[in-house]
DNA sequence: TCTGGGGTCCTAGGACCC
DNA sequence: TCTGGGGTCCTAGGACCC
């Protein structure tokens, strides 16, 4: 059996779960089962737009992103359920610990998707064999269909996943590329969309095959550095690992909403970018992280949309910090207009732990003091890491300061209230 | 009656420094 | 009398994905 594993190859798995926030609602309300069901906003809010719906839904034609008035009409007798996030989450995490089952290598990719590299994993049988397992567990235990993608790397296997569904499993060798994947449209590629499958058109592109045989220099004059990458894909080369720790740490949180009505009264419409600082501040509290830049987005009424960031002196995570902020954007931004969609997003992400190390240069402060001399930004760089003492020098009163860094170090104040360890000594 | 909300990554230009 | 060339940081926008 181990001879069926390339010698010098990878084996990757694709899981991709299948119409996933309607499957996990019939696994909660079996009775929805063999139903069109689609998961769907607000209508009357006008977020009233297809989430996800069952296969049943599809065959009316109710399609994803569509408007639920539309679906509606395609299928009058459309079962509509708001989303409902922490069921969705549950299910996730369900599915995640099942594929650690079978290999440490698992890449979540998003909620319902996520890669496994099995070339290890030699014990639970074959490739095949090792999808047909996961794919009979997840339906079992958490009574959930998915698709799996089996091939040499990452961008096959996702391929793959995507060819059969529901409840499929594909197998895509690389030398089936020509015949299986060459003849498909190049838009059905992962990481072509509509716009580059309308520049790939212009140099007589329309097939993953024809971009496979492309001239190099052509697709970079239109493409840039996207277009070998897409060539190479196009080849069924990809050499990107599957790496577990790849989407660990969020890079930015933020908080958007469509208005009910275009509004252009400033009052209301601060009141609600206090109202998404607030969901922003929680989220950010939940995942232990400040923002080190914050950004708004406004949507007009013509959906024109523009963002406005800020990169900040300190990090941030109250509400009201990230609301005065947000504010004071969004007053120098806005010009009047009617506005359909506000947001807030922070960015620049820091841990606590990272911010509770920069508090350590204070305690190193001291030391500093005694030997001012060898409070070097090298020795910094080397204790703390060259992104804290960076974010350090950024500070002005620290910059007039660098050469003696230890002993002309300051913080603002505000910045060190909301840490742990610091209210836990004000209560001492 | 069109077109949500959550993200990531890339590009490009200007400021600024050496 | 004519404007270098890296490199980094910051900001804005766009493409893409689920």
């Amino acid at each position: 059996m181990k001879q069926m594993y390339p010698k010098n190859g990878r084996v990757i798995l694709h899981v991709d779960m299948n119409s996933f926030y309607a499957s996990v609602e019939m696994a909660y309300d079996p009775s929805l089962k063999g139903k069109p069901l689609a998961i769907a906003g607000n209508p009357k809010e006008r977020r009233g737009i297809i989430v996800t719906c069952s296969y049943e839904a599809r065959k009316f034609g109710v399609k994803t992103t569509m408007p639920l008035w539309e679906a509606q009409k395609l299928c009058p007798q459309l079962i509509v359920k708001k989303p409902n996030f922490d069921r969705y989450r549950a299910a996730s995490i369900g599915m995640f610990e099942i594929l650690n089952q079978y290999s440490s290598l698992v890449e979540p990719v998003s909620i319902d998707e996520g890669y496994v590299d099995i070339t290890e994993s030699y014990e639970f049988g074959t490739p095949l064999e090792i999808a047909e397992t996961i794919q009979r567990q997840i339906q079992r235990q958490l009574d959930l269909p998915c698709s799996i993608g089996v091939a040499p790397n990452k961008f096959l296997a996702k391929m793959a996943s995507d060819m059969k569904k529901p409840m499929g499993i594909t197998v895509l060798r690389k030398r089936d590329v020509p015949s299986v994947l060459w003849p498909l449209d190049v838009e059905e590629m992962h990481g072509v969309g509509k716009k580059t499958g309308e520049k790939l058109r212009t140099i007589h592109i329309k097939t993953i095959g024809d971009l496979a045989k492309a001239n190099d220099v052509q697709v970079k004059s239109v493409l840039g550095i996207n277009g070998p990458r897409l060539k190479e894909r196009a080849n069924g080369n990809d050499q990107r690992p599957v790496d577990p720790d790849a989407a660990s740490e969020f890079k930015s949180i933020g908080n958007s909403t469509t208005l009910p009505r275009d509004v252009s009264n400033q009052q209301e419409l601060l009141q609600v970018l206090e109202k998404l600082s607030e969901t922003v501040c929680v989220r950010l509290k939940r995942k232990k992280v400040l923002a080190s830049s914050l950004g708004i987005t406004i949507r007009f009424k013509d959906r024109k949309t523009i963002t406005r960031s800020r990169k900040l002196q300190n990090p941030v995570q109250k509400e009201e910090e990230l609301f005065q902020i947000a504010k004071q954007l969004f007053l120098k931004h806005w010009n009047g207009d009617s506005v359909r969609l506000l947001g807030i997003t922070g960015m620049d992400l820091i841990e606590y732990n990272e911010a509770v190390k920069q508090l350590d240069l204070f305690s190193y402060e001291k030391e500093a003091r005694k030997e001012p001399l060898l409070a070097t930004l090298a020795t910094l760089r080397e204790k703390f890491g060259s992104h804290i003492i960076d974010r350090a020098v950024m500070m002005p009163e620290v910059k007039s300061e660098q050469r003696n860094i230890g002993a002309e170090t300051s913080f603002n104040k505000d910045f060190l209230q909301d840490f742990p360890y610091r209210k836990a000594e004000k209560e001492e």
